[in-house]
RNA sequence: GGGUCCGUGGUCUAGCGGUCAUGACAGCGCUCUUACAAAGCGCGAGCCGCAGGUUCGAUUCCUGCCGGACCCA
């Protein structure tokens, strides 16, 4: 740090550290952001802040993430280092996402109307139209007051220029089509009828990532079945009786002495089912069959879970959709077509009891699959659905996943865990309206049935277009190509001339959300690809929620590792969830949540801030409470105490060339932290300097050091009122990341600097003094104990306490501090 | 059932092989001492989840158990 200018006019003394006040500081603060300015003179650094999904009140744990990201940001700007002298160019951009079921939701409960409905009353087209139009509209609404809190919380993002984009733009979507046709060009997209998990509620498929599993009590049934070529009667055990018409096959373990003379025999279904499919199933042998669950017999239905999927394909069994998108049992159940699932279920048990054929039945508990988003039961079923290929890319990602940094380290862990999970292709298509369209059409023969071939749109991630297959023709240059084998059928136009009656319907559609967030790193450096920096620049950290390691952070590693063959960031930066105060999540129906609002209009967000870093583990859960929020106030009020008292002593232009021991040594204390705030800021930990600053400034700077120079700097001694100002203008410059607010208030009245464009402080090259240090807070406390105990006053004389020979060179001020006779 | 991570005073947190185990908040007592009573000074408070093991020595390493969070089956 230079020297301090000279000649500034002693301030006034600082104005009492306010909620109100801190709020005219946001606001001043938000009016003149720093800009990114991407010519590449400075290293950038870029933040892919998650855009978050407007839905309500912002929750609070929320809010302090967003509030570390913040941190990162000013202290990445703040840097001074081999690798960045002047600082780092932070990109730090602010989206919001704004697709998806959870606002359409809103507006069906809004309208009292079903998405669907739209469709039937006003047209396929229209309907589908206004419905994402209400979408829109209503959605803005929420994240207009987020931009307020995000900026009443300190986020020093880009809120409205080039780097500010919502999910839902056409520009976004348009990106992430181009994306998608990058994909579908490399072959890494596919078409396919597969067991999907469904959602009949929404009626979309979902993904894997998309299913919490619920705890139930649920019956297991054991049924009667009968052997074809012995009449002997078994037991078949299964928790879904209504599935039995959707058996391909009856299992045992090979090893089962009780049933192994069952194997290769044939079972009679204890019911009928629809026509055309057999009354009886083969009865094989397979080491899956628990030989203690139920009865040891199992039957293997399409689909009863991810279970019965691995079987069919295993042993080559042809499915039998039993459930359709309705949620209903189709012709395939026979007497029970057109019934509910559970309707289906409880009427077989009915009647399973009184055919006889119920040997009995146990409650067991049972993990069941429910979809996140609406609470559904998932069903398995076969869906004609959209993928991305991704199997084939595991073990790369999982190199990847060791290349990227993670913070902390041990979170990698979490992403590795659901690497090995992935087993089969990432489902994206939804039947769903407020997403991104699946840009692309069918071409459909003269007897209206959908062929083989897919109309591609021409975009790519430099020029991307927005497309609505739903609504608009495809466009001149679209071209044909083979659906299954990838073969380039020539340019539209061309190949609708040469199939009369052939004509093209576009894909209804959707993308899963994530399919769009899952580009954000790359969508927002696509405007500086052209650059020299921007060409090779992977994002710098990716900052998340831990619950989403297995969605966001997996599928944006996936995409840029088959978009780009790279990592999707240097750095993943992992945090906690926030919790109430006994360790719960928090939600409406517990009544436990707090409104980040009330908080900041309580105890202000340089205090809100001050917390979370301070007193929380990066990555792992935190507990929400207010009073230690409100304790973090204390320090603020301390800290203006501190400069405000600081500030009214005259700022020596230079440093003097004589500095007296006791200056000597509070200096070499700061270098320490100077040294270990900018290390740790370094690494993107912010619990280290936040305490560091504190401690120092509490415990040992204004104590001790402030107390035992008072005397001089009243006498305008130079190295004294010089070194009361270096400490605290450092100290400000240190806290700037953390406490925004008051950090620049504090510099901008008593320094006149603007401390968010300065760099952190450079040590003044003072050892630190361990000993000293110990030996000045022992003395004192032992001054102060002593006047306690013979009930003397503070600013009485005590006679009779001698002074240790280390802190001889500081006997002029100690001497006066205590008034030692 | 399996995996990952975690378990330090009432609460949050530092330490991660070796002096009486950090610091904060809350609590209690005293003090308006000329920057600060949203303050200052002082004081209590913990068998570092439990049980074994390794070691001269364990909060720190290993194993098991218990409890919590998340993931998977």
């Amino acid at each position: 740090m230079t020297d301090p200018p000279a000649a500034v006019a002693p301030p006034p003394s600082l104005p009492k550290w306010s909620v109100e006040l801190e709020a005219q500081v946001a606001a001043e603060l938000a009016a003149h952001p720093i800009p990114f300015v991407g010519d590449g003179k400075k290293p950038v650094w870029s933040i892919d802040t998650p855009p978050p999904y407007p839905s309500g009140k912002w929750h609070i744990g929320a809010v302090a993430g967003y509030s570390l990201i913040d941190m990162i940001a000013r202290a990445k700007r703040m840097e001074r280092s081999d690798q960045a002298p002047a600082g780092f160019d932070v990109l730090f951009p602010w989206g919001v996402d704004r697709n998806g079921v959870n606002i359409e939701f809103t507006v069906e409960k809004k309208h009292n109307k079903p998405m669907q409905l739209w469709a039937k009353e006003m047209g396929p087209v229209a309907g589908r139209a206004a419905f994402n139009e209400a979408c829109a509209k209503e959605i803005s609404v929420f994240s207009d007051d987020m931009v307020r809190i995000a900026q009443r919380v300190g986020l020093s993002a880009d809120f409205t220029g080039r780097l500010t984009y919502a999910t839902d733009s056409p520009e976004y979507r348009a990106f992430s089509q181009a994306c998608f046709l990058d994909l579908f060009a490399k072959g890494l997209i596919v078409e396919d009828l597969r067991p999907n998990s469904y959602d009949a509620k929404l009626g979309t498929a979902i993904a894997d990532a998309d299913i919490t599993y619920e705890e139930r009590k649920t019956r297991l049934n054991h049924v009667t079945w009968t052997i074809a070529e012995t009449g002997e009667a078994i037991q078949v055990s299964t928790t879904r009786p209504e599935l039995i018409c959707a058996c391909r096959a009856v299992l045992v373990h090979p090893d089962n002495e009780a049933t192994k003379h069952l194997i290769g025999k044939t079972a009679v279904l204890p019911v009928a089912r629809g026509a055309g499919l057999p009354a009886q199933v083969p009865i094989r042998a397979h080491p899956h069959v628990k030989a203690d669950f139920g009865s040891g017999i199992m039957m293997v239905c399409s689909f009863g879970d991810q279970a019965d999927v691995a079987l069919f394909r295993e042993l080559k069994l042809e499915p039998i959709a039993a459930i359709g998108l309705d949620g209903r049992m189709t012709e395939a159940a026979g007497p029970y077509a057109g019934l509910k699932v559970e309707e289906a279920r409880k009427k077989l048990i009915e009647d399973l009891e009184a055919a006889g054929k119920m040997a009995g039945h146990v409650v067991v508990d049972q993990k069941f699959p429910v979809s996140e988003r609406s609470n559904a039961a998932v069903e398995v079923i076969l869906l004609k659905e959209w993928y991305v290929k991704q199997t084939h890319a595991t073990e790369e990602l999982r190199r990847i996943a060791a290349e990227m940094e993670f913070h902390p380290a041990k979170h990698r862990q979490l992403l590795l865990d659901w690497i090995d999970t992935v087993t089969i292709d990432w489902p994206i298509s939804r039947r769903r309206w407020y997403h991104t369209e699946i840009p692309l059409w069918h071409i459909v023969d003269a007897a209206g049935a959908e062929t083989d071939a897919v109309v591609v749109p021409p975009s790519s991630q430099q020029h991307p277009v927005y497309f609505r297959p739903w609504q608009t023709a495809p466009p001149a240059g679209s071209r044909v190509v083979q659906r299954s084998s990838r073969q380039e059928l020539g340019d539209l136009a061309a190949y609708l001339a040469k199939h009369a009656g052939h004509t093209v319907v576009g894909e209804t559609k959707v993308f899963d959300t994530w399919m769009d967030s899952s580009v954000s790193n790359l969508y927002i450096l696509r405007q500086f690809r052209n650059t020299t920096w921007g060409k090779e620049h992977i994002v710098s950290v990716r900052p998340q929620g831990r619950d989403i390691v297995r969605t966001w952070l997996y599928y944006t590693a996936l995409k840029t590792q088959l978009l780009r063959g790279t990592k999707a960031f240097q750095h993943a930066w992992i945090t906690g969830l926030g919790m109430d105060k006994q360790g719960r999540k928090m939600s409406k129906s517990l009544g436990n949540v707090i409104d980040p609002d009330e908080v900041v209009k309580k105890v202000g967000s340089d205090a809100f801030r001050l917390w979370i870093a301070a007193e929380s583990t990066v990555g792992d859960d935190f507990r929400i409470n207010e009073e230690k929020i409100a304790g973090m106030g204390k320090f603020l009020q301390k800290l203006a105490n501190v400069a405000g008292f600081v500030g009214r002593f005259p700022q020596p232009p230079t440093r003097p060339a004589k500095l007296a021991a006791a200056d000597e040594w509070i200096l070499g204390e700061l270098d320490a932290v100077v040294a270990t705030s900018a290390a740790a800021y370094k690494e993107l930990d912010f619990f280290t300097p936040a305490n560091a600053v504190r401690s120092f400034v509490w415990n040992t700077f204004a104590p001790h050091y402030l107390e035992m120079v008072k005397g001089r700097a009243y006498n305008g001694d130079a190295a004294a009122c010089w070194t009361l100002h270096q400490v605290v203008r450092t100290v400000l410059r240190l806290l700037a990341p953390v406490a925004p607010f008051s950090s620049h208030a504090y510099t901008k009245a008593v320094y006149g600097e603007e401390v968010h464009r300065e760099g952190f402080p450079a040590p003044l090259g003072l050892a630190a003094d361990a000993k000293l240090t110990e030996a000045v807070v022992a003395f004192n406390s032992d001054v102060w104990k002593r006047k306690q105990e013979q009930a003397l006053s503070m600013n009485s004389p005590i006679a009779g306490i001698a002074l240790p020979a280390a802190l001889e060179p500081m006997r002029a001020e100690l001497v006066e501090m205590h008034k030692l006779a």
